[in-house]
DNA sequence: TATACATTTAGAAATTTATCTAAATGTATA
DNA sequence: TATACATTTAGATAAATTTCTAAATGTATA
């Protein structure tokens, strides 16, 4: 779980649309499979990619998994772009 | 030349590096290639990558092509990255 | 405890990506 | 203009990624 791992997960779109959808909310993996039409399967391994970047967390409640955002990842990944914007160009 | 394609480019840790020398002003390709363990044609391809990826410019002086960041896609992508992590929750 | 439900894991096929060598292109110069 | 230099492009191969179906796991409930 690191910067590599993150902004590979990151790049691919139907991952960054995992993540919209979770910025409006918890939400559990039938509820966001429920927003594709891929295969509950196929949207579990998008997740767990997820997951190893540390761009969400998962927490079982009974028999559903709900999954959330994690941001603190998200923090690191800017202050790269900023410093490659470069201080002093802004 | 799109968003997909930016965090594409980003998503690699060998154009990351390239990324991070052009911080430093800019380079001709083969001076960038000089920083790696692997073919000028490979490298070359990475250079294709961030410019699709509107990640880096590039002009003709003479027999040299210099490479520069362009940091405008950087931008946008902090853009999205601070929407995500949700105006509210900062 | 047998069954159903929610989800993940395993294994395979198709696609994409990274890398290489060899050839092509563009520019400068003897 | 022939040659050399800087770089890209083409075509091939190997590795990684996306996606699927089928099977396994974990939990709740009749």
């Amino acid at each position: 779980m690191g910067f590599q791992e993150s902004l590979k997960a990151m790049s691919d779109k139907t991952r960054r649309e995992i993540l919209n959808l979770l910025k409006n909310g918890d939400m559990t993996a039938g509820d966001i499979a429920a927003h594709f039409s891929m295969t509950q399967a196929t949207v579990s391994h998008h997740l767990s990619v997820l997951k190893d970047g540390g761009l969400v967390m998962d927490r079982r409640d009974g028999k559903y998994i709900f999954y959330e955002l994690n941001t603190s990842v998200i923090e690191e990944i800017m202050a790269w772009l900023i410093e490659l914007k470069g201080v002093d160009k802004q």
